[in-house]
DNA sequence: CTGAAAGCGCTAACAG
DNA sequence: CTGTTAGCGCTTTCAG
């Protein structure tokens, strides 16, 4: 066609230096007339990538909400660059991690719930992948690991309520065992500490994150010997769940008691009242994982470990306000 | 190793019947015992196939809500055979649809929620790829498409609401122009003539699918010189929109005015009161047109076009009573 | 039933 | 700067 060979097409293509300007141009024109499109495949085969960076969530089932899907998704996929597949996937459902080998996945994000996960992360070490752990953090300082800064989070939502004038404050815990759960505890506890308000034990319930423990957590706290003045639920879900318990029992939100949730996960602003809590950026989360994972994928640079935290931000709605005694 | 060629090997791993199955055995107990793992690279260009199924939806920004999303993604999910990747996007962000090709898509899930998908769908029908659009009814009758009977889920919302004893139902509309919309609408519009309703036509009132316009909307109703005594809105949020206004104006729901929506968007069963409203099977709808392409794809069936219906569920929660007059 | 040989479309190494 | 050659790891003829 254009009489030249294979290789220096090739090369321009690729945009090689090592071809004369003028004849890339003609390449180039000509391979757009034509709707020259290279075949993966091939160019996979020899260069031992795959173009498919793997985004995989600890379950696909009821733990996951959409909203958390879907914001991570928004976000992972708006720092991959544009020639790469992104292939979702659920940890659970995979049979054999065998199938998951560097000649697959040019490199990995695991949207990480769940201590689980760490058999798969170990794999995926093992096989030397690029590998990105979002939102659970993980012993492992060599993994790099971006999370978002519950526990700061939940300090600063606990010291709105005190500033408020609360001083019997309760908890709604998540659940047992979950990182995120702990952190959200601990920022907790510090903020009455570092303000010197006692913690009443009975005011320290066990939830599981689900609405349905939210609900049985708040009767609990509210046959209480002492009812608090406001309660700082660990997700929103399980506020959700207070909120119907107080409901029920015609005590009215904000007026007598007041409610912070944590996670903003997109129904909090339409219940009533609209839950005060604490915004994760989920999307941030995503799109900095991308970033650094196409840092070394793409660009090259060496992977190395890192944990990265990214703040949350305190959202002010309608389901607080001063205590009422 | 086993001291056989290359080409018995592969056919073993294939599952070939050209070869000796005490052969085959001794072979794919090798295979697992040295964790073989085939290069879906090379693979892949032999046999001209990629092992990815595309889905993609119209957008992921503001139109796509998580629930839409997360229950798509997940019934398609659970449709795709597990050797395939699924590789997720939105057509906004293709900036030339030439990289769309065969040979990097084994075959393709629309979840189609704007007619502008054309220009995509028209591209891929040339490329001959198996397609499949989900939720947008196309008139192509050669394309395989899966799409909810939102007329009927419409007409039986409405029917329910008559057979309460409303007489005097509004209806907030849809985006215009979307496909859905229309439906809806007609199902409402039928359900009235059937019954010998009258329709009013101050009871009419456009909406764009916005909580906002829902709640522009109702306002509209209310001051109308006839005030419905039941409204069906074509979708959950801007029901929700709706729920708003009437408690700015102090209306109670659902002792003085009923409403209905549509999608059981996963928001409808928080609000208060509890919104009655028509499920869409979006995990369905994913799941078989997963199961169709896999059909033609991977079992090498012919693809043939085909519109399929899958029927809502209607949902009774709190929002809808008798007429209190 | 098994093996030898060719080739998928590309990139990389080596010569010019 | 350009071309020649080899080969990535697999499947598929075509012969035995």
């Amino acid at each position: 066609m254009l009489n030249l060979s294979h290789t220096t097409v090739s090369r321009a293509l690729n945009d090689s230096s090592l071809v004369n300007p003028d004849t890339k141009r003609l390449i180039l024109d000509m391979a757009s007339q034509l709707n020259y499109v290279p075949n993966y495949s091939a160019k996979s085969l020899v260069r031992n990538r795959s173009y498919n960076i793997g985004l995989f969530f600890s379950t696909l089932a009821q733990y996951t909400s959409p909203h958390f899907f879907y914001e991570t998704v928004k976000g992972v996929k708006s720092g991959i660059n544009q020639h790469y597949n992104i292939v979702i996937n659920d940890i659970e459902s995979f049979r054999d991690f065998k199938f998951i080998d560097g000649r697959r996945y040019d490199g990995i994000i695991i949207m990480s719930q769940n201590e689980k996960d760490n058999a798969l992360i170990y794999h995926i070490m093992k096989q030397e992948i690029p590998l990105v752990v979002l939102n659970r953090e993980v012993s492992d300082t060599s993994i790099l690991n971006v999370v978002s800064a519950d526990r700061n989070g939940a300090y600063e939502a606990v010291s709105y309520l005190i500033d408020k004038g609360h001083a019997r404050i309760a908890v709604i815990k998540g659940q047992k065992g979950f990182y995120a759960a702990e952190e959200r505890r601990e920022g907790y506890l510090h903020a009455l500490i570092d303000r010197q308000i006692s913690i009443s034990g009975e005011h320290i319930v066990e939830g599981n994150y689900s609405m349905e423990s939210g609900l049985h957590a708040m009767r609990r706290l509210l046959s209480a010997s002492v009812v608090p003045s406001a309660v700082f639920s660990c997700n929103d879900d399980m506020a959700i769940g207070a909120l119907k318990a107080l409901s029920e029992n015609k005590i009215r939100v904000p007026e007598e008691i007041s409610i912070v949730g944590f996670d903003d996960n997109g129904l909090s602003q339409f219940v009533t009242p609209s839950l005060t809590t604490v915004h994760r950026h989920l999307d941030q989360i995503g799109r900095l994982g991308a970033l650094k994972l196409m840092s070394v994928v793409e660009d090259g640079n060496p992977y190395k470990g890192e944990k990265i935290f990214i703040p949350t931000t305190f959202i002010q709605r309608d389901s607080v306000a001063g205590p009422s005694h």
